[in-house]
DNA sequence: CTGTGTGAAGCGCTTCACAGCG
DNA sequence: CGCTGTGAAGCGCTTCACACAG
């Protein structure tokens, strides 16, 4: 069967939902209540999960802790995943004081080809140079969040990938090109925000848009 | 004409590596070229194009500087957007330093509820209480960085379309209710870090994502 | 009788082949 | 003759109706 990428995301979203279920006690949901909150249909709920498995029960709905654990299998988030940090200015910086990656994922390294920032202790470690890149990933980091310029974004991503990265979260403003094995996901911020364009397009198509 | 809407992000990629051409001074393009940039197809460029108009010219291709005025006319780039950033915690604090926002937009606000955030300079700007909102999105300020944490979200944003907010950056991991005329993008780090999910997805289920 | 699980229909995005214009 | 622009085909995601299990 072949499963819709746009599902696991909303995957993601159930388990959320599941968390914030669980923390107000509640034992027992159905695709209705999920739906409701994630914002979706019964049927894009229920049908997400079939694609996976049975894990409900007709006539009465699914039990939180049961759905909560078989989600995480799902994504992988049963156990822990190492991250790095590729670029330690602001935003980098910024990142590796975010304190909301969860128990799934840890920091395990910070890096600038900056011999100024090397040697520059931050939350949970302290920054090396990049050359040491291909020495700290294999066996420990899965993940790179890449933080650097536009300009050093595909350098940068090349030595991740020889180091043996799985999977890139770009903040650079850039297509990165990467062997089909390495997973990229796109987040920068320009992008978001243009990605707003029910708010910002220009109104002479913003009606065929909504349509 | 229906307007698919992974279209217009694709446009804003097109418009980015126009700016990169005209950098390097070349002057004239192809759907070929734009493509090979963009990583997708040339027909996926044309077809995307021609949803809003016909920019090039047949048996030549298209010219830098035209394509690239068209294209910030449909996005909505032709004029300046104001932002404001609710929640000056780090991330709030990392985006106010952000200097990549372009000349479409300015950062025209700072708010958050803490009165001990309140009054402390940020670059362009002095930190507010969220009660003022109401006096300074009118006019001014079309676009919310929502930077609270995940309890405080919903609640702010109903304060923020209150004010007539147009669109909604949502950095918090929940799914805010907004009116339809509201625009919202999540931009959530980790819904960002599992939608890498080629990468941490159970393997049993890996290759059914991949085929 | 209730709510899940799912084959099939519907629909929208992508791909394509080629018509059309320079 | 080259490259754009586009109607139509193809395909994958979403929606649906209902069979089925509890």
């Amino acid at each position: 069967m072949k499963v819709p990428s746009a599902a696991i995301s909303r995957l993601v979203t159930y388990l959320r939902i599941l968390e914030e279920l669980e923390a107000k006690g509640i034992h027992r949901t159905s695709s209705e209540q999920l739906a409701e909150e994630a914002q979706v249909t019964a049927f894009q709920v229920r049908k997400d999960l079939s694609y996976f498995g049975s894990y409900g029960t007709r006539g009465v709905g699914y039990t939180v802790p049961v759905l909560k654990r078989e989600l995480r299998h799902i994504l992988g988030l049963n156990r822990k995943w190492g991250l790095c940090i590729v670029g330690m200015g602001r935003l980098g910086s910024a990142l590796a004081d975010y304190p909301g990656f969860g128990e799934s994922f840890e920091l395990r390294g910070f890096f600038d080809v900056d011999p100024e920032k090397v040697g520059r202790p931050v939350r949970g470690g302290v920054i090396e140079p990049v050359d040491l890149l291909p020495q700290r990933v294999p066996g420990r980091i899965e993940i790179a969040l890449l933080t650097v310029p536009r300009e050093a974004a595909q350098e940068a991503a090349d030595l991740l990938v020889a180091a043996g990265i799985k999977g890139i979260l770009n903040f650079a403003p850039v297509v990165l090109e990467v062997p089909k094995e390495v997973a990229v996901e796109n987040v920068d911020f320009l992008a978001g925000l243009t990605r707003l364009s029910f708010a910002i397009l220009n109104p002479k198509w913003r009606e065929e848009m909504m349509g």
